[in-house]
DNA sequence: ATAATAACGAGACGTATAGTATCGTAATGA
DNA sequence: TCATTACGATACTATACGTCTCGTTATTAT
């Protein structure tokens, strides 16, 4: 019984990849159709065309799939101005945009929720989540590299406070996610509160 | 059958208060206990000693039983030293401390998460999320009128600022919320990423 | 070829839990 | 005293997770 380095045995009828971008994609359609909580396996093995089992023996549980399916959607693109806040307000722009025609507004809050009562799916989220800011933090980089900002300035709380807005629309609000409150968010964010002459 | 302003009629045996308070109570302990997504109403209900039907005859479901428990956590409390920077310090460390003694932080992400699919949810939890946020738009609104913050400023942008990077903290990295963090965060919120002569 | 192996779609199955309905009882107001 | 409503308890229906077994099909080893 050998296997090869994915676990999958190197014998035997292998598994379909017909079948399991079926899944995802399934998976995707029905984020978006009935959202997080509604989402069944059951449906998604339905809606995909194969076996309850077909699925389980790829995803231990309903959360990785989500995961992985949530995976596939698009994050910050990777602007380059030359201009910090025209990077950050194009990228911020564009993933907001994104917000709207995706189910990312829907699932981001899910996933998030879930996270903390689940170790194992935090796990599976922290790269997802890590490699999604990447784009924003290369921005922050550069701009450092051009003597925009300070070399001392902590990046990972700048990117924090640059996109803090948006989670905290996302979340605390109806997430309903403007385009149009990039502009003045990033501003502020840039300049500070308390940009008054004392 | 004439019913008061609550939906409660005038006659019958009265619902009791005692029932009421023991199931919030024995909702926020096993919040704490085990956590929203293995709560179960049955396990409210043997817990607080009440049958399911009590509970169900004051909540429509369980998430708004949820919300109504959470509710009584406390929120920001009120600082009001003068200084802004002290202002925001204290209440945010405050918060965080709160968070690393009740059930908050893993509360909040679910109600969150929920919220997305579930309108009803939606609207009960607006004005509980409004009203936590008071302590904090006082403190600006009095910078406002010290001088310490700009006229024109728009507060509602500067609070989602000060708050955002826990929020980012809260839903998209582990949840670690050291109440060390805050000072850099205010700090960096007032002066702005670009806090460097020209 | 033929055997061994493992994935396939389908769906039965056991378990858990949400939410409803029904019991007999207790408390209140007319 | 009687109507009304809440009470705790619990049976009930419906849904969905995750496991398992079916007969079948694709691939590799001999």
């Amino acid at each position: 019984m050998r296997s090869n380095e994915s676990g999958a045995p190197s014998t035997g009828r292998p598994r379909s990849e017909e079948a399991h971008k079926a899944i995802l994609d399934a998976t995707l359609d029905l984020l978006v159709e009935v959202g997080f909580s509604a989402l069944t396996v059951e449906g998604v093995a339905s809606r995909a065309g194969v076996g309850k089992a077909t699925i389980y023996r790829r995803w231990p549980s309903k959360l990785p799939l989500v995961v992985e399916a949530f995976g596939q959607l698009p994050g910050f693109e990777d602007v380059d101005t030359g201009d910090l806040a025209k990077d950050l307000k194009r990228m911020l722009r564009g993933y907001l945009e994104l917000f709207n025609s995706t189910p990312l507004s829907a699932v981001l809050p899910s996933l998030a929720g879930e996270r903390s009562h689940n170790p194992e799916l935090s796990e599976l989220f922290e790269p997802v989540s890590k490699g999604r800011r990447q784009p924003l933090m290369r921005a922050l980089q550069r701009a450092v590299e051009r003597g925009e900002l300070s070399r001392g300035l902590d990046l990972e709380l700048s990117a924090d406070l640059v996109v803090g807005p948006i989670a905290v629309a996302l979340f605390f609000k109806g997430g309903r996610l403007d385009p149009s409150m990039v502009d003045p968010m990033v501003d502020l964010a840039l300049t500070g509160l308390r940009d008054v002459p004392a």
